[in-house]
DNA sequence: TTGAAAGCGCTAACAA
DNA sequence: TTGTTAGCGCTTTCAA
């Protein structure tokens, strides 16, 4: 089943198959009925290989990650896979984790044996290495999740999503603020933690209260992580312990709840918490949060790929920050006078 | 940068640089350390696309699956990407989340188009035409997750898995042992509902125990769907309500036990529960659950693939059921007397 | 064990 | 607008 066949079919060559069913080139509409319904006769559908060989494109976009198996990762993978399939390219998946061989296999054998047209790197510091032998190829790269050195990245901003989360207590009423950071081990790639508690810092400087590192505790990001801190915060005497928790993800906003309850305090009677996200369980557990969107993250990152891949396609999607909001649920409360 | 330079270099043939560098057909030692040695200078990598080309062959697998938000698909995932991986293999992922379309477009057109070598289905069920669309198309198709007619599939025995934990509550003294089932939508793929809930019945069955509609409650599988159900379930009056709780998934279970807690009741002292998956956080939550291992179980669909695509390749895993394993915790105790 | 050379199926430059 | 044709870079027969 080769373009020959369809050619043969549909009483025309090759070239014109080929024009009137990849869209490129001037077509008559009756030799492009011909072709269409000769394609659809005999079943035919291009072989990429052949197509790759010859043009250079290969319709295919490598997505590169850390995990899979937490809910931020997966949701811009599934938002950037969807919007690729719809553009008619394939999603081959990178996943790092397991030992750092991985990740130079990736990058030195995989990513370069020309099976994708362009990467989109979720939450990974590349180094500069990394950058430049994409860059070498001439493949396209965007990030999301966090800044690279000299490539297009998506992220929110980190600072400001912990500092309105913050304000948030603060408007209510609070004035011991506890922190549920992240650990150094998850700091590794984005400094992320590190935003988050200098937005924290900022709100609490803004509205001159105290930073006091007794109501800080890190955890890795897990609901187990989120909820050993939080028993170290709120099992503190009465006059240290906080009033409310900012925790820097939901995950760990979910164990944080789970361990006041069984500390035998009330949300948000006796704490309010709040955390960042919006996770798929965050309404089921009223946790108020501040959400951001991932899968709208994916698909803008491949909005600007493809304005760099496609002649016609979306013109440089803009350079406006990312959106993010406060989502307002029963973990949040005054604090009891 | 192609196979002539390297050929050049190294002093030999293109035709040997292909063979040393493939590992196909007869190479001299010496030839083979020269090729190597200056495909490593030159930083040479084979084009996928010519090689696909030239050989059929395209070092690449795709796997389809229904959701990647769920801890099952995404840790089958992980295991076969990573064994994949390890083989040379890319893979190209195929998400059939969203309407119906989608599933039509990846059968119809992103598969044939000789991207890929061999499929792996996670918890589908194909139809006969899409099953005979792969066949004819030559590429080999394994299922994971339930049963696919007429193909090669790997599932754990959900009968004997939602059995073994009902008999588990049976043997520790529980006479009126309430289902967390799935529901109608969810039963579309495998009828993976229906199995487990016979698993429950032949249980009761066994034990000459009743089975009592009044005891089932069906749920979505999810955290918040196992919430309501168990809500339902444990809000009946005392002669009514039971004293332990199977849950087909971990997911529900987890909703179950935040159910019990708000409405006062203690697990498991007043109710135990147990659960299917050995999902990351159920060790977090103490929940007793007859474990399965996705990720193995993707390790182990793709052993099966390169034994029909590899010449040499593992000889056909065989055909053990696949394993899964009762992990006692403390959510399940004996009954109040 | 090696090399020469004929494709693999398509795209794109060029000519008509 | 269409057709002719020369590759794209590799693999694999076939002969040596």
């Amino acid at each position: 089943m080769s373009i020959a066949e369809v050619a043969r079919l549909a009483g025309v060559s090759t070239a014109t198959v080929s024009r009137a069913l990849s869209g490129r080139g001037h077509v008559s509409a009756t030799a492009r009925e011909r072709v269409v319904a000769a394609a659809q006769e005999l079943g035919y559908v291009v072989s990429q290989a052949a197509s790759s060989l010859a043009s250079g494109r290969t319709r295919n976009v490598g997505i590169v990650l850390p995990f899979l198996s937490r809910w931020y990762f997966t949701s811009v993978l599934e938002g950037a896979q969807q919007h690729l399939m719809r553009s008619g390219y394939d999603v081959t998946l990178y996943n790092l984790a397991g030992d750092g061989d991985e990740r130079r296999t990736v990058f030195e054998h995989f990513l370069p044996r020309q099976r994708v047209d362009a990467v989109i790197a979720v939450s990974l510091e590349l180094t500069e290495t990394e950058v430049t032998r994409l860059h070498t190829l001439g493949k396209p790269l965007v990030g999301v999740g966090g800044p690279i050195p000299g490539v297009r990245t998506l992220a929110i901003d980190d600072v400001a999503v912990a500092r309105l989360a913050t304000e948030h207590l603060i408007g209510l009423g609070h004035t011991r603020i506890g922190l549920i950071g992240g650990d150094v081990a998850s700091d590794a790639d984005f400094h992320l933690p590190t935003k988050r508690r200098q937005g924290w810092e900022h709100a609490l400087r803004d509205a001159d209260l105290p930073i006091e590192e007794r109501v800080v505790a890190n955890a890795d990001f897990t609901v187990q992580g989120g909820y050993r801190a939080a028993k170290q915060l709120l099992g503190a005497p009465l006059r240290d312990r906080p009033t409310a928790v900012f925790a820097a993800s939901d995950e760990m906003a979910f164990g944080a709840m789970l361990a006041a309850r069984d500390l035998g305090l009330h949300v948000p009677q006796d704490v309010s918490i709040v955390g960042v996200d919006d996770h798929d369980t965050s309404d089921f557990f009223g946790l108020t949060t501040v959400a951001q969107f991932p899968r709208e993250q994916g698909a803008l990152a491949v909005d600007i790929l493809m304005s760099q891949l496609e002649p016609g396609g979306d013109v440089a999607a803009s350079d406006t920050p990312l959106p993010f909001e406060l989502r307002v649920r029963s973990s949040t409360s005054r604090p009891r006078d």
